[in-house]
DNA sequence: GCTCCGTCGAGAGCGGTGCTCTCGTTCGAG
DNA sequence: CTCGAACGAGAGCACCGCTCTCGACGGAGC
């Protein structure tokens, strides 16, 4: 059980993470200082340094806390009772709303990574979870057999071991060739959401609601999601 | 004509731009310090704001000469003879290779944008390059009759004039679903080559060269580009 | 109940940053 | 030849991440 001195450490450690949470929902991690987030919570800056050692720790905490709130958010968007194109579709449209609610958390996981470049361990499994929710929906269109039928098997050396495991989890009908597709797909949404939200389809599209409902379309026919019907 | 003072000016603004260049390369866009530039030039920091306004005006000049130097460089891996689907494999490969040699530069292009930093127009051109080599791939290859017949056309308000100029020039076998696939093809080789550089594939993907091959095949054929034969 | 000792907050300080201002100097157009 | 514009250098401002020290508090052990 946490004592006393304990919880309340907790607690400012989680408060301070939310001041700077705020920060950097406005000013974008670059300019993301822990100094300000000290001001904000009426401290001195050399306190912050009780609980986070240094910037990049806080940040590391802001990048966790990233991913699962969209992780929590591409899991709520999914619907295991909808047909498997509809969920893919769904999925990929809350990933995108939760971009353009969150642009500076976006940019954070998923932009230039920041400083030296060292993604700590404790990030991948929060950084999994919504390749785990589209590899899911692969995985129960395979089982319900609305995947077109292949014969591919594994391609060794090629694919790692994270792949195969949440792609379909080893049903013979996803094989390699499908995980490379659905990984393409996985990429090109992430590819697509960062092109919208750092101003490079800007004079190409014209509707990007429409333009991505497409996108999200033509990504699932790829990995052989068709619409129902 | 350029007078003497013109020419050493242009001269020293070139040399803070390779300068800073080099800074890019080493340690990246977020820790390019204009009085690092400046000691390794030799001359005061507030010299340095003679030639550039502010550290963002500089960075914006290495985000033109960025997107220039990876412009030509698929530029230069296009070879107008070859079947289309090998120049758009070819292409891709070269904007990969570009974005393994220069990490930094390439984050610095396609990672998060700088926080207080807006494109400017002056931008927009290079930028634009290496989507209108892969847009005249498509051209050249609707031109030639390689495409699937389609009879789509244009959908009001989905597209820019910029996506339908580029991207095969109003040519009857490209209608807005090709080029729909063609702008998420486009995304997705982007959308690789960031989450290969950034670390987002480290587990999923064992042979990152075989495993990008097979991806932009797939991108071809959702194009409609499908290998010779 | 009292005494330690670990934890805590605060402040000063170091070296770094972007940027501004002022000061002499230098150069070239008129 | 003159005079103004451009230039380089230096000091300085406000801010940053981070470290160190110092006094105060509070819970655990005697």
């Amino acid at each position: 059980m946490p004592t006393a001195r304990e919880r309340v450490r907790a607690e400012l450690t989680a408060e301070i993470a939310e001041a700077a949470r705020r920060q950097l929902a406005e000013v974008g991690a670059a300019a993301l200082s822990l100094r300000a987030v000290a001001r904000e919570l009426g401290m001195a800056s050399s306190a912050v340094y009780r609980y986070f050692p240094s910037r990049d720790d806080l940040l590391t905490r802001l990048i966790i806390d990233g991913y699962d709130d969209l992780g929590a958010a591409a899991e709520a968007a999914d619907d295991p009772a909808a047909p498997p194109a509809q969920r893919w579709t769904s999925v990929c449209a809350a990933v995108r709303d939760w971009a353009r609610a969150h642009p500076h958390e976006y940019a954070l996981l998923y932009g230039s990574p920041v400083p030296g470049y060292t993604a700590p361990r404790d990030t991948v499994p929060a950084a999994s979870r919504v390749g785990i929710v589209l590899g899911a929906v692969l995985g129960d269109a395979a089982r319900a057999g609305l995947l077109p039928e292949t014969a591919g098997g594994r391609e060794p050396g090629l694919l790692g071991d994270a792949a195969v495991e949440v792609l379909g989890g080893g049903h013979p009908a996803v094989d390699d060739a499908v995980r490379v597709r659905a990984l393409v797909a996985w990429s090109a949404l992430f590819g697509t959401v960062s092109f919208e939200l750092f101003g490079h389809l800007v004079g190409s599209v014209e509707d990007a609601d429409r333009y991505f409902d497409r996108a999200m379309t033509e990504l699932a026919g790829l990995v052989g999601l068709r619409p129902a019907g």
